[in-house]
DNA sequence: CTAGGTTGTTCTCAGATTGAGTTGTTCTCA
DNA sequence: TGAGAACAACTCAATCTGAGAACAACCTAG
C-alpha cells in the first residue's frame, strides 16, 4: 500500500498512531566551553535521566517553528535574543521502539546559541541545565538522545568548517580572536592564530569590519583588537577545514 | 506541553492524527545524464502529476527500512542489487498546508544507484520512470516535491565532494575514467581529466586498483583502462572540491 | 611610572596542492 | 594502415598552507 492509496482508505482512528515531536540539540559556549541544553524529566519513562528539550509538533506550526517554540520555552527566551539562534534540522529518528509507550518519529533541530541566561525548568522537568558537553559520558541519557547529541556534534564541528555559522555563538561584533576560540572549543583544539587571522580574513563574505576596535585590550595585556561582525556569506568558499581528526592510514 | 505529559495524556483518539510516510530520491546515470525516479500518480490530489516514490511506514519498520522497501517496490529491485544502492536520510518536511487531507509528516531519502532497469509501475501510480533531470523544470510536481528534489540534488552534489559516495553509481569495479563522468554529470561541468586522476589516486581509501584492465579500449579508441573497486574510506581527506559554481563577488 | 609579559596583527618562507597543458603510448574505426 | 581518441604520466607556474618570527599596543605587578 502507498502513500495515496493509504490517505484514500485511511480512518485515523484505524491505524496505530503515530506521536511526532521534535528535539532540540542546544549548544552554546560558556566560560570557553562547549555547553549543551539539557533537561531532566519529572515522569517515567526515564524519569530522573536527562534528555532534550523537545515535544508535541502543533497541529498547526511548522517543524522548525515548533524547534524554535520548545526552545524558547525551555530557555525562558523570546524576542531578539531567540531570533539570533541559528537552527537548523538534523535528522530524523522514527525507530519503531525508541519509546516504549508508543510509536514516536521525533525530528531533531541544532541550534547554535551565542551565550544565554540558565534556563528556567519547565512544569514538565525537574530541572533544566547548560552542560558542558565533557560532562556528558557519566549522564544517563533518556530514549536514543545519546546518539542524537553525538550527531549533532558532529554536525556542528563539520557546519564550521563550511558555513560562517561559528559567527552565531557570538555577539554581533566579535573579535577575529573570539571567532577562533569558537572554532578550538568546538573542534577541540587548538588553531594556528596567524593562519587563522589570514584565512578568514580572505574568506569573501566571512566577516566584515565594522571600523571599530575593542575598548580595552585582552584582560592580560596586548592591543585592542578590530571588531567584526558577520559577513552575508552563506557558505565558505574556500572552507576552513579542520585538520585530518584521524590519520587514515592506508 | 511536552512531549512526556503530552504522552502521559495521550489517547490517539483524541488528537488530529498525523500520517508519517517516507519518500524517496533515487538518482542514477543513464547514458551519461542524471535520472531520477518519478512516479505519476493515478489517484488525487494531484493525479496525472508526478511524484516521488514513497509511501507509509509500516509500524514495525524502520524508517530507513520504509525507504528501501519503497524503492524496492517501485523499481522491482530486490536482492544484491538492491543492497548496492546507497540509501540516507535527506530531510524531514511537514509544514501542516503540504496536502490537502490531513497533515502529513514525510522523511525524504535520498539514493545513488548504479544503471537499474526500467521500473515497473506499482499498483498505486500510472506509470514510474527513470527522468532525465533536466527535464523536470517541465513537469507538474506533486506537493512539495519539488522543493525535495532540488534538496535531494544539491545534497548529491555537496555529498560527492567529501564522500566516496560517487562510486555507488557505478559497478562494482570501474575505471577512473568512468568515475569522472559520475562527478561532471552530478557537478554538470567538465572536469581536467588528468588532475581528476592524480586526485582521485591520492586521496587515501577512496579506490583500490583490481589490478585488472577492461577487456577493449574505449569505443572511439584508446588503451585499455585500469580497473579499481571502492576503498574502505567513509570520507575524503582532503575532500574533491567542485570549483565555486558561482563567483561570489564582493 | 616603568618593566616584563601577553596578545592582536602582519610578515616570511618552505613545502604541499592545484590548474593547465604536454607527452607518450595503446587502442578502435574506417 | 593511418587518423583520431583516450588513458596515464609528467611538467611547471600559481596558489595555498603550516609553522614560525616580528612588532607594536596593551595590561598588571611592583
Amino acid at each position: 500500500m502507498n502513500e495515496q492509496d493509504f490517505l484514500a482508505a485511511y480512518d485515523p482512528r484505524d491505524y496505530p498512531a503515530v506521536a511526532v515531536t521534535v528535539d532540540v540539540v542546544a549548544l552554546t559556549i560558556r566560560e570557553g566551553a562547549l555547553h549543551l541544553l539539557l533537561i531532566r524529566r519529572a515522569a517515567p519513562p526515564y524519569a530522573g535521566h536527562w534528555a532534550l528539550p523537545g515535544g508535541f509538533v502543533r497541529p498547526d506550526e511548522d517543524l522548525a517553528a515548533g524547534a524554535r517554540r520548545e526552545l524558547a520555552e525551555e530557555t525562558g527566551l523570546g524576542g531578539e535574543r531567540l531570533r539570533r539562534v541559528h537552527l537548523e534540522q538534523l535528522a530524523t529518528y522514527g525507530g519503531p521502539d525508541r519509546d516504549p509507550r508508543m510509536r514516536v518519529v521525533s525530528i531533531a533541530h541544532l541550534a547554535f546559541a551565542p551565550d544565554l541566561p540558565d534556563p528556567v525548568a519547565d512544569t514538565d522537568a525537574d530541572d533544566a541545565i547548560w552542560l558542558p558537553v565533557t560532562a556528558l559520558t557519566s549522564r544517563q541519557l533518556a530514549f536514543d538522545h545519546g546518539r542524537i547529541i553525538d550527531d549533532g556534534l558532529e554536525r556542528a564541528r563539520s557546519k564550521l568548517e563550511y558555513t560562517p555559522l561559528a559567527t552565531r555563538f557570538l555577539a554581533p561584533e566579535f573579535t577575529i580572536t573570539e571567532l577562533r576560540a569558537v572554532y578550538e572549543t568546538v573542534w577541540g583544539h587548538p588553531l594556528h592564530a596567524g593562519n587563522f587571522h589570514r584565512k578568514v580574513l580572505s574568506v569573501p563574505g566571512f566577516v566584515e569590519s565594522t571600523g571599530d576596535s575593542t575598548e580595552r585590550g585582552g584582560a592580560r595585556g596586548g592591543p585592542r583588537a578590530k571588531l567584526y561582525r558577520a559577513g552575508d556569506a552563506r557558505l565558505l568558499h574556500p572552507a576552513l577545514l579542520r585538520p585530518a581528526r584521524e590519520e587514515t592510514v592506508r
